[in-house]
DNA sequence: AGCAGTGTAAAACGATCATTTTACATCGTC
DNA sequence: GACGATGTAAAATGATCGTTTTACACTGCT
């Protein structure tokens, strides 16, 4: 594993565990175990290597919403939630915790929930012969994105209700 | 307006703009046009601090839960979102930030969302006959979390979404 | 052999953090 | 008219913040 590989998967687990304010950058030189120098040679600054740390959280994210059906999506969504992370979503903490201040992490919240947005709409079509359904799209974000909430009190359970109640919403839009 | 109930108000407003680590305490004391003095005399300690505006947002946000159909707890929803803040839902944001290692925090962050939880099944419990629904009525708390997230990208229209996928799997689950 | 690249360790930077302290002003009340 | 409560302004506390710097070691190429 290279260097900012190692930086990277380090910074990542640190802020989602901690939060992105509250870890500082000992701590991230200590758990990537590098010097700063070297840190600062990698990521630049914080915010870049915060920017960063999302864009590849995008990267990892990114095969869980590839998928040809409703039914995949959230059983990808109760692996990911199961396996990686009950936290919440990092986008969301990362733009609530800077106020929307710092357009770098901005821009990169809002490219990831937007392209979130886009597959789901691709897949609900899938799931209608080929027609576009913006308001289902967008509740079968919203299930998505609170299961996401959820799951953080209520334990990946929150997952599997959100899925009947996904596919519910489907098989009535059908009918 | 006195002391106390200022200071509240002005923390909860910017830790809702700016993030509960990112709000120093001279921004607070500014904000709340005291000294530091009387703001620890008042507060105690940042971390206090946190949980009393929590504590106080639950009491602010009480009456848009105390409702008597799932179609009522929407538009309050809509209505809080509309006019308060579409940053997220700050108690999420606060276990977030804090990476629930604080006990009065996460304790704060726990009682709201179990109390949500238990007034939407009392809801849903209305609406069914008394009947006691607890899969439907996590469904519903999940689009109730759902939209609270999804407004913060995707604007108050989303809480409109989730209303009427609220009230179709209401009517659903009735036939 | 020499050089560019990549790394470490550790100190120093000025700024800012949460918190406490010192010194003083203004109250209403007994 | 003294007192306790409640406030202010401002400096000081020591810690920690993100970032830069200094000085040095190891590597692989040419």
């Amino acid at each position: 594993m290279d260097t900012k590989t190692k930086l990277i998967s380090a910074a990542e687990q640190l802020f989602d565990r901690h939060g992105f304010t509250a870890t500082g950058m000992d701590k991230l030189t200590k758990a990537a175990g590098m010097s700063s120098r070297t840190l600062y040679k990698h990521a630049g600054s914080k915010t870049a290597l915060i920017t960063e740390v999302l864009k590849e959280r995008h990267r990892r994210f990114q095969p869980h919403i590839e998928v040809g059906s409703v039914d995949a999506l959230f059983d990808a969504l109760e692996e990911w939630i199961r396996s990686e992370s009950a936290r919440g979503c990092l986008f969301l903490r990362a733009y609530g915790e800077t106020g929307g201040d710092i357009p770098a992490i901005t821009e990169a919240v809002l490219a990831h929930k937007a392209r979130l947005y886009d597959k789901i709409q691709d897949i609900v079509a899938i799931e209608n012969d080929e027609q576009e359904m913006p308001e289902l799209a967008e509740q079968i974000l919203i299930l998505y994105e609170g299961a996401t909430a959820a799951a953080i009190y209520r334990g990946p359970g929150a997952v599997v209700s959100a899925h009947k109640a996904a596919l519910a919403l489907l098989k009535q839009a059908r009918s």
